[in-house]
DNA sequence: AACTATTTATAAGA
DNA sequence: TTCTTATAAATAGTT
């Protein structure tokens, strides 16, 4: 939208693309709200610009955890997990972990 | 945008609030994709409707774990500290854990 | 699931 | 960089 039609590709220009990246990015989380609010729904956006600027949006009734563990329930994909396989490796470097079943 | 302008308030009519969600996740999650490309940003996006269907969006070059692992180290949220408590205390139903350090 | 009148987002310019 | 505005794009109501 606007003065001319643009190409779907990288802006090479840093300028332009902080400018185009903020403009977007104010326009995607507006419709992030109006999508919540209008549908009922949860949302919840991450972004990372080109230059490493964090911004987040979540809906008001939730939070980025609880989506997060919903997200895990519903996607197959076990976050904790890996996270866990990670920190036994972490673990067994320092400590002897003896289990007994019940 | 359409033939009228609408409030940004809950659609109360069940059909068309999932008429209205799936026209504007669509929406969204092409800008999301657009972002991306422009801006070489890194995105997730993670929905919930009111039925509770499930939708995702990711950067091409990530994926959604390392983009909540990037967020935690920003955010200042431990998002796995607290699946870690929850599985502590599920092991400790089951379990006995006997840890000597090193 | 298509269509189109309108509203909204935004690219380029001031 | 914030504001403006011409134009592209999204979408509300309709079929």
């Amino acid at each position: 939208m606007g003065r001319g039609k643009i190409e779907i590709k990288k802006i090479e220009n840093p300028t332009n693309r902080q400018v185009t990246y903020s403009k977007r990015r104010t326009g995607i989380m507006k419709k992030a709200k109006e999508l919540t609010v209008l549908c009922d729904a949860e949302v919840s956006i991450i972004m990372f610009s080109s230059t490493g600027k964090f911004s987040e949006y979540c809906s008001p009734s939730t939070d980025t955890k609880k989506i997060f563990d919903r997200y895990q329930q519903v996607s197959g994909t076990n976050l904790w997990s890996a996270q866990y396989e990670a920190r036994t490796t972490f673990i067994s470097e320092f400590h002897v972990c003896i289990c007994f079943h019940s």
